[in-house]
DNA sequence: ATGGTCGTGTGACGA
């Protein structure tokens, strides 16, 4: 029995509908969650995805900005949506599927990006990207009774030394720097949550899911950051049997600046 | 050393 989750920020998936069913028709993941659908309810290409037999679809979507959706061949229960830092954002969407015989339910997150000045004094979207990881912390993967959990999105922070392209040059970066690697780590500690991409890449590899679009050949410059992230509970992490992160998908017509990446379990 | 590129939806803003 095997089960696959992809996350990918697409921003904007109106514009990039064709590589997300490219996407889906080639990986065939079980379950897609987006970020940066940025496009309201109602303007989701619903009928599109579940034409390829994703009939399962919960979206918490703005106009103009942010935006999250799963998007599901197996049946979605319970979905629920929260408003961190009560702002009114659409940056968190979560629901439960049944795998193997456990309930599970599964969290999509877009983490403010955060501006471009580390400081809160002059900065209030580092501000509210700190509090927002602040809040994530009461988030636990064991937090439901009977109930199994995997986190996936883009947090928008590269947490270990090979998360970025040049560790020394970034710690002064919003993405990286010491504040935001540390406050990302205690989120994941205390709520018990398994970092599955580096369960299965050693902490020693460099890898990326983000290349910026500005660089002017992303590919040879190749100055990427881990930004995307999928979590579990630790009962879930002894069943994960790879990771797929979809470097190729940067280099497709109309690209995202972030690459999917795929967790797969069996049992 | 510091600009560089996107998407939304029309003028800035967020990334």
């Amino acid at each position: 029995m095997t089960l696959s989750i992809s996350t990918w920020n697409i921003n904007s998936v109106r514009l990039r509908l064709p590589i997300v069913l490219d996407f889906l028709r080639q990986a065939n993941p079980d379950i897609l969650c987006l970020q940066e659908i940025k496009c309201q309810n109602d303007q989701f290409p619903s009928e599109a995805i579940t034409e390829l037999g994703y009939s399962n679809i919960v979206i918490h979507g703005q106009k103009g900005y942010h935006g999250v959706a799963i998007c599901s061949k197996l049946p979605l229960t319970e979905d629920h949506r929260q408003d961190y830092c009560g702002v009114g954002d659409s940056r968190h969407i979560s629901a439960v599927f049944a795998w193997n015989g456990r309930r599970i339910r599964l969290h999509n997150f877009y983490v403010p990006a955060g501006g471009d000045e580390p400081n809160r004094e002059i900065n209030p979207k580092f501000g509210h990207k700190l509090d927002f990881i602040e809040e994530m912390k009461l988030l636990s993967a064991d937090g439901e009774p009977e109930t199994s959990a995997i986190l996936v999105g883009d947090l928008n922070i590269a947490p270990l030394e090979h998360d970025v392209w040049s560790h020394k040059q970034m710690l002064k970066i919003v993405s990286h720097t010491p504040i935001e690697t540390e406050g990302l780590t205690a989120v994941m500690q205390a709520g018990n949550w398994v970092d599955l991409m580096r369960q299965q890449v050693p902490a020693t590899e460099k890898l990326y899911t983000w290349w910026s679009y500005r660089a002017k050949d992303w590919a040879a410059a190749d100055r990427g950051r881990r930004l995307d992230h999928i979590w579990s509970s630790s009962d879930l992490a002894s069943s994960l049997v790879g990771i797929d992160v979809l470097k190729d998908a940067r280099g497709w017509n109309q690209p995202s600046d972030h690459v999917p990446v795929t967790a797969r379990f069996a049992v």
